[in-house]
DNA sequence: GAAATAATAAACCAATCGGTTTATATTTGT
DNA sequence: ACAAATATAAACCGATTGGTTTATTATTTC
């Protein structure tokens, strides 16, 4: 069972997940996160060490909402093909309605924290890795079932699709126009369909 | 002529540049910029109204310099895909060797001003319009000129050459590993000679 | 139901935040 | 050289920062 002290800190962790993303790590004062669940230092600082603490649990949450979401999508899908698509499609909209409130947590965590922020940059790090080999297996497996060209490069095509996905993400989320990301995203498919199958 | 308060106002803004870009605005303390000028909050608030007001300068800084040197780069060379592999072999290594300290303003700005600091969030909203529309009008020439093939699309070609760019950089800088960007700028070259190029 | 444990509110801490003021130097134009 | 304008240092402001402590109140556990 959960204990009070258990689903406390849960209610911490969500409830200050949406104000990190949205204001970032250094513009996130502990009295934010005190207003947000309705308790006082006590009750916070009796469940966490520190607002560092806080800030990595809700890096871990958000990013792990997101994962979690994005493997259920790709896990209904049965060729590469589809899956890519969902993956695709799973970011359609999402600088309106990222399942974070403040857009993609590993693209403002990245940003935030590459030059200062050690421990959380490292906890992006993962989060980066984790994505992009998942995105490479999906790949890796169409080449090997003869459904995508025998030529694509996994680990290449990996990295392009992620980057134009949070490339476009920064620059609709700044101009107030999903359509930039979405527009990208139909062009990713169009890719996919030309030149990666077979 | 340069007045004296001329120059002090250029040195503070030059000096605080490197410092907002790579500890963000809200990182950033009025005491970071009295270290870094050798100032005393008299010297910088007689030159200054705000803290915003320098973050503004700031940023506007050191877009300027990136725009300075793009264009010194594209203005060097003739045809439109010339032109295009400047702009990428601008932003080789840059993750590694920015033009200001802390990586690229407009990534950076981008990420921390569109939720919560929409002073700056418009002049980076400006900047990427300004970038966006250079990268348009190349691709654009290109086809008027029948260097490009008829079907490419100058607005789409250019918001997608510049989210790979954007994403590679956040990708990069967060692994540490210049290569990710650089081998994302290489094969931007391929797609350009063998799907732009008629 | 009593003892042990966990959760809480609220006062408190030194340090730092952005910003102001004042009084003294230093340039500047004439 | 002198007056006006500018630049400067440093003391000072109230508010807020992240974090601690203490005493009280709930909640578990046996």
């Amino acid at each position: 069972m959960f204990s009070k002290s258990d689903i406390t800190r849960q209610s911490i962790i969500e409830k200050s997940a949406p104000i990190f993303n949205t204001k970032g790590y250094s513009a996130t004062s502990m009295n934010d996160i005190l207003l947000a669940t309705g308790l006082t230092k006590g009750g916070v600082y009796g469940n966490f060490e520190s607002k560092d603490e806080i800030a990595i649990e809700a890096f871990e949450h958000s990013i792990g909402k997101l994962l979690e979401a994005l493997r259920f999508k790709i896990k209904k899908e049965n060729t590469a093909k589809d899956k890519l698509f969902a993956i695709l499609s799973f970011y359609k909209n999402y600088s309106l309605t990222p399942l974070t409130e403040g857009g993609c947590p590993l693209l403002n965590t990245a940003i935030e924290a590459d030059d200062n922020l050690p421990f959380l940059k490292i906890k992006a790090q993962n989060a980066l890795t984790e994505l992009l080999s998942g995105l490479e297996m999906i790949i890796q497996k169409g080449v090997q079932t003869n459904e995508f060209k025998a030529e694509i490069e996994p680990n290449k095509e990996a990295t392009l699709i992620f980057s134009v996905i949070q490339g476009g993400l920064m620059m609709s989320k700044l101009s107030d126009n999903p359509k930039i990301l979405n527009s990208l995203l139909d062009s990713l498919k169009t890719t996919i369909t030309l030149q990666y199958l077979n």
